[in-house]
DNA sequence: TTGTGTTATTCTTATACAAGAGTTATTGCA
DNA sequence: TGCAATAACTCTTGTATAAGAATAACACAA
């Protein structure tokens, strides 16, 4: 039976929290089933409605997933949701579309200072960079590029080809999970570099996303700089 | 005692839809104060616990507040939430900035087709267009057009000056509460008739925001096209 | 293969008690 | 009497527990 040490509100919230810590750890891995409500009730000496109202919590938080009859889960991104989620661009028609990768390169070089402000890193620390290009029917449509801390993600340069959706990638061989994303959107005119890589001209106008990826212990673990053409396509959000 | 007629899931989730109906039938009026969770019980037969339950997703549907010891409340939308909720324009530091009104035009007239389907009336049916410009810090920063049923908001036109937040008047002044609101973006070169309304050359990127603001009960209520300057301010999102 | 029981899981409901907030009554004193 | 401090009371939501129902998966026999 485990020890709910230090008095941090009601009893629900400190297994909630023991729980998280778990998760955080990796003790409890994405996929893998949690201990059920009555062991989990067992283990921290409290009911099965306070471990019941603790993990209630956890999926509100999205962190599990729960199936009556079968069991609690630690929530997996799957390069569906991951998509739909944190890729935004939609057709006229509001229907989903998948992008396709048409180049990537990945290198290591020094980050500059708004991307090492951004991931808390020293200046001029070593990053990796992701660029991709993406192509929705046969029309490229975007450019993006990943900065990613080199200490974080070990090996990512000798990968070889990336899968579409990166944050499943990032869970599954780095153990981190992207719980949400703070975006920063403007119009701008095409940069030259990004102009010359999507083949536009000069002054067509493009939507600029800065991105930051965090994680869920709460630090920034990717900065994301992309260039959406928005001709035939717009960027959806719901503001609730 | 009041039934529950209709075997429509668990208990809780029956109170919540009788509850959720009194609100959006306008018997329970924002601001005002439900039952308790005994009365409430009482009323449907059901336990205070159950009670409890609905209420606890009333709140969490953001339709009511609760406070201890106090009572649970109707969701008013206040101009600060309302403002911080759905003008997503940020300074580059991230900190809410409050827009000032800079001129004010309300007309009526016939809806075009777009604005006919979206607000879901018949082709050429009237509409109110209020047309704003907005300012930050002096400088002329939005052009928003809003697009309503002069059936569902009779004499708005005859009001004079509205407030900074139009979704506050709209719940106080005609009962119709905003839920959610879908936006599109697009970056577009700015329109000629926009352009002119702030003083822009011709070939300035500018966000083009398309917004379908959504009652409680499902239905589109306003269609608003703004155009955003995004060269010191930034549309933020936040993905979860 | 099909059906039936068994077991393990989450879900629903009910009850009791704790804690916060406001109102009313009472007390003490000038 | 007037008035203020305070105590008691009542109404509210918050927390914890327990017991039974619903659901899913599996084993096993016909």
């Amino acid at each position: 039976m485990d020890d709910l040490s230090g008095p941090a509100g009601p009893l629900y919230q400190q297994v909630y929290d023991a729980v998280m810590a778990r998760i955080v750890s990796g003790e409890l891995a994405p996929g893998m089933m949690l201990p059920s409500e009555f062991d989990l009730a067992a283990q921290y000496a409290v009911s099965q409605g306070t471990a019941r109202k603790a993990l209630s919590k956890l999926e509100l938080s999205g962190l599990v997933e729960r199936h009556q009859g079968k069991g609690t889960f630690v929530a997996t991104t799957t390069d569906e949701t991951s998509l739909f989620h944190f890729f935004r661009l939609r057709q006229s028609d509001g229907a989903q579309v998948i992008p396709q990768l048409v180049s990537e390169t990945v290198r290591k070089r020094p980050a500059n200072a708004r991307e090492a402000a951004a991931l808390g890193l020293a200046a001029r620390a070593s990053v990796f960079e992701v660029m991709r290009v993406r192509s929705i029917n046969d029309a490229v449509v975007c450019a993006e590029q990943s900065v990613l801390d080199v200490v974080k993600f070990p090996g990512l340069k000798d990968r070889g080809g990336l899968p579409n959706a990166l944050y499943p990638l990032y869970q599954r061989s780095y153990g981190i999970t992207i719980a949400r994303a703070d975006e920063q959107l403007r119009a701008v005119m095409v940069p030259e570099a990004v102009g010359g890589m999507l083949a536009l001209a000069d002054n067509t106008p493009v939507m600029e996303v800065e991105r930051r990826a965090i994680g869920i212990s709460g630090g920034v673990m990717e900065f994301r700089l992309s260039y959406y053409l928005t001709q035939n396509l717009h960027y959806a959000v719901s503001l609730r």
